[in-house]
DNA sequence: CGCTAATATTAGTTTAGTCTAATATTTATG
DNA sequence: CATAAATATTAGACTAAACTAATATTAGCG
């Protein structure tokens, strides 16, 4: 699944949001969307799993509860994608600075 | 319409690639596009009236041709969504650093 | 072990988006 | 001005994604 399929919908990109401040369970996760969008627990889990299963979210359980993490890796793959427009908005960035702010060498050759 | 729901259709991210190398006639998409997706002129023209409603693409008329160029002020608005996720693969990175490379100051209060 | 809390899964319906086919519009040209 | 070339638009069919309702799973606790 391509990562601006899975950021396509506004529930997942809320709840990735919300991964952005810190960890959260799955019953924080579905508190906060459930007020927002007025969805049920089970579309909220739904969504969680297609995160997840994207790459776009870890999971740990603490007894019966499930704690999701953002997993960065995917949303990079985003920032990545937007390297070919960035000139129209940084036209006089030097190419130094860039590599520099960016770490785009490294990344892209470490992994 | 959101950004991200844009560009969650791979033929609109492929159109935006193309016109991220430099502006194209409507023909020129038609035909890349045709042959990397199989659909018909009118698809292609859908989609990008698409792009132009949303504000990712400009047209201006040169005879009977449609000369198609990237708009980058949305592209920018995923650029700042992903500041929030930043943090995760720049961790290391300074506040100054990261303003001068980004432009963000200046750029949130600008326009 | 039986019950409760937290979360996940499944089946089926609804909805939104993308496509094709057909047609319309616009500009240039003989 | 009639025709052609380039592009856009419209209506309707098809598909994929997201939702609800119901149910299943798992862990902790008395």
């Amino acid at each position: 699944m391509h990562a601006f399929d899975v950021l396509g919908d506004p529930v997942r990109r809320r709840i990735l949001e919300l991964l952005a401040t810190g960890e959260h369970s799955s019953g924080d996760v579905v508190a906060v969307v459930q007020r927002e969008f007025g969805i049920t627990q089970s579309a909220v889990s739904q969504q969680l799993r297609i995160l997840r299963d994207a790459g776009f979210a870890s999971v740990r359980a603490d007894g019966t509860r499930r704690i999701y993490a953002v997993e960065p890796r995917r949303l990079r793959e985003v920032d990545d994608w937007l390297d070919r427009f960035r000139a129209f908005w940084l036209p006089r960035l030097d190419a130094l600075a860039t590599e520099v702010a960016r770490g785009k060498r490294k990344r892209r050759h470490r992994e």
